[in-house]
DNA sequence: TATTGACCTCAAGCTGGCTTCAAGTTGCAG
DNA sequence: CTGCAACTTGAAGCCAGCTTGAGGTCAATA
């Protein structure tokens, strides 16, 4: 079979029922059919959710990821999109690659504090000014 | 001068006052002094904002990043914590690099759904458990 | 065929992370 | 020394992303 009932699919996807109906409502999955009123999922549904799981890890809306993988429907994907996202995301790795660097760093400097390690001060500007992020105006 | 105002910090850190204030009160962050009501700040605060957006971007909750670089007054900072901290973000960043993959996958290749494309659906699964991330419960 | 546990819907509630508002204070340019 | 822009506080409001609750349905086991 591969017919999966709403509580098998969170089993699976380490997402709770409740947050699946949700991202129904959002347009963001949909049941394969229902079994009387029970929602019946096709198992590739388990990809889509990986999709919308990394998608929030990323920092992108619910909004934002139904636009992305919205693959239905429409003949010409927006590639040239896709690809900024693409960027976006890498943008994004750099950043957490310096953090994981602070973070070790933190870990292992023994200077009094890191305001006076200069080498930890160079690192924090190895990342001049990598976009604010901080979307909204 | 070293000496600056929320108003300064807030445009060189992307930050809004509010949001500074609000970390203030979190205890994320601290001015240095006051001169009559208003914060001043030493520019360290300005390092500190960005591992704060790091630790953002990387999904941590503000107290989280506030247990993190809490290494005032501590003698003994949590070591294996850092590091532990560290390796999720290091979790993370496949995510999201399968995430890049899987978004210029898709802007590419022309299978007429992605659940219909092997390689897609194999990407997919390269990842086969990378934890929850789906945090609570 | 009766029970039961997993599902259903819809509305209301919650949390984190800020922002906005109202009312007041203050440093500094003119 | 006046004016005003930039600050201050505390409380309330807002949005995304879910979760919870009440009350109901139904498929499959005993």
């Amino acid at each position: 079979m591969n017919s999966l009932d709403i509580g098998e699919v969170a089993k699976l996807s380490g997402f709770k029922a409740s947050a699946l109906r949700y991202y129904e409502k959002l347009g963001l999955i949909q049941p394969d059919s229902r079994k009387g009123l029970r929602r019946q999922y096709d198992d590739t549904v388990l990809d889509r959710l990986a999709l919308i799981s990394m998608g929030q890890s990323a920092g992108f809306s619910l909004d934002e990821i139904g636009a992305m993988f919205q693959d239905s429907g429409q003949f010409e994907i927006d590639r040239p999109a896709l690809h900024a996202k693409a960027d976006e995301v890498e943008q994004h790795i750099r950043r957490l690659r310096i953090l994981v660097r602070a973070l070790r760093h933190v870990a292992e400097c023994s200077a009094p504090s890191h305001a006076e390690c200069p080498s930890f001060r160079k690192m924090m500007h190895e990342a001049p000014q990598l976009e604010p992020l901080h979307k909204k105006s």
